[in-house]
RNA sequence: GGACAGGUGGGUGAGCGGUUAAAGCCAACAGACUGUAAAUCUGUCCCUCCUUGCGAGGUACGAAGGUUCGAAUCCUUCCCUGUCCA
């Protein structure tokens, strides 16, 4: 596991004496605190921060990292973007894979047991981390840390030991447990344990700050119970709002699909954002812009009055969003392929081109619902026909109705729905 | 250990021997409309085949068997879940 360790804990060197101090406690206090969901509690971290300029030594401010999901999507970049004011005020930041707690699974799904993974895929996803998160934080001010580096190691008394330190109906204070055991959905007892380790974790790693959305809340508090065990002060605890997802309902969410990932293509990113509602885009701007919380109410209110276009202001997010990922350049060329492909309806510049599926030729002519399928536009030939039936076909411009198209040669321009292809036919 | 109640399509949730590929709702997809969206309206929403038809097959209601001309619906066993009592 060592091989895949940043920087280690070597770290604190780029913190001695000859280093500029920290900014003056109000100004990180006001940094720390813009966009923040909740602070517990305010004074203790005015306090730590205090006692870290006088010792000139960082702050360890942790963030918990599900080991499954590499996939990083703009929800993730909301606690990224919190972590990276923490780093740019000096302090050290812990992003923490959580491999063991892992196999516990996220309490609030339905695969409550996840099959352990191995070292080789817990060092893979490391690596798709790395590469994801490090397009937001500095990796210099970056230790990354397993948390099976000290649960896995804990023997059948230690865990005991850990249990005996909080109590069932602290457990069920959660909401969705309380919620689940109302309701009689199954809870099971691995799942308590989800709290607790985390909670070992912070103690472990004597996180002076933990950060996490809002329905990380409770876990983040046992920490601060558990780390008064072993005679730490408890760690300050920080939420992010939760961003929500493209329907503007639920949280954002890979496996709700309604996400957007940071490693998508820049077109596919623009795209997304165009088709949140005007509503959503403010909190958008709130939680992933650098943009003030005065300059976004006075947004809102030029378009509330008819002098700004809501289209225009989504724009701009959007293209902040892609050039955040990708760049300014691609952030334009994304904008120029929504103009067209959305706005105009007219085939995206970069349509692949293949040949005649053959298995979509007959004597008759092309079957259209087979090529349909063939070429992945549809996932299925049912579905083609479906899509032909609807009128949702073009070839060439003109809606495909039948099944059978005859006589067809040279180059055609497939349309389904939004899926576009060229196909050549000889 | 005992007594009950359940497990249905992406999600909810009806159906409890046959016009049931399985109501309704949500989500999703397509079309219309539009300033991107949203909203609204219309259609679709398991797979394959063709002579594209209110067509023909094949899969599907926790799992495996069984009873029936016919089962998501009845029986048996198993797996899983909840409630109550110990």
């Amino acid at each position: 596991m060592q091989d895949i360790h940043l920087q280690g804990t070597n770290l604190p060197v780029l913190y001695n004496e000859s280093q500029v101090p920290f900014p003056p406690i109000d100004e990180q206090l006001s940094l720390i605190k813009k966009g923040l969901a909740e602070l517990i509690r305010e004074e203790d971290l005015r306090e730590r921060l205090t006692a870290a300029a006088k010792e000139n030594r960082p702050l360890r401010v942790k963030a918990g990292f599900d080991p499954t999901a590499p996939d990083l999507h703009l929800g993730h970049t909301v606690l990224l973007r919190k972590m990276k004011h923490f780093q740019d005020l000096g302090h050290t930041v812990i992003f923490l894979i959580g491999d063991m707690t892992g196999l516990i699974g996220d309490p609030t799904g339905r695969n409550t047991l996840r099959p352990p993974m191995t070292r080789e895929e817990v060092a893979r996803n490391a690596e798709t981390y790395k590469a994801q998160v490090f397009k937001i934080l500095d990796p210099a001010k970056t230790e990354i840390k397993f948390n099976s580096e000290w649960l896995a190691p804990l023997t059948w008394q230690d865990v005991v030991h850990l249990c005996s330190k909080y109590t069932v109906a602290r457990l069920l204070e959660r909401d969705d447990f309380s919620k689940r055991f109302k309701d009689g959905v199954p809870i099971h007892f691995h799942e308590f344990l989800y709290p607790l380790a985390q909670a070992f974790d912070s103690a472990m790693l004597e996180c002076d700050v933990e950060l996490g959305g809002t329905d990380q809340k409770f876990n983040l508090l046992v920490g601060r119970e558990i780390q008064k065990d072993y005679g730490q002060q408890p760690q300050i605890v920080a939420t992010v709002p939760i961003l929500e997802g493209l329907d503007g309902i639920e949280k954002m969410s890979k496996s709700k699909g309604n996400y957007i990932g940071i490693s998508e293509p820049a077109k596919v990113i623009f795209a997304k954002i165009m088709r949140i509602s005007d509503d959503l885009m403010y909190s958008y701007y709130e939680l992933l812009t650098d943009m003030r919380v005065h300059e976004i109410a006075e947004l809102r209110e030029n378009i509330a009055r008819g002098i700004q276009d809501p289209m225009e202001a989504k724009m701009a997010l959007a293209r902040r969003v892609v050039a955040d990922f990708h760049s300014e350049a691609d952030a334009d060329a994304a904008f120029d392929a929504f103009n067209r492909e959305v706005r105009q309806g007219l085939e995206p510049m970069d349509t692949e081109t293949v040949d005649l599926p053959q298995q979509a030729a007959s004597e008759k002519g092309i079957r259209v619902d087979k090529l349909l399928a063939f070429l992945g536009l549809v996932p299925s030939v049912t579905e083609a026909v479906r899509k032909i039936k609807a009128g949702a076909v073009e070839i060439n411009g003109s809606t495909q109705r039948d099944l059978l198209l005859t006589g067809a040669k040279g180059l055609l321009v497939v349309r389904a729905g939004k899926k576009w292809k060229r196909v050549r036919v000889t």
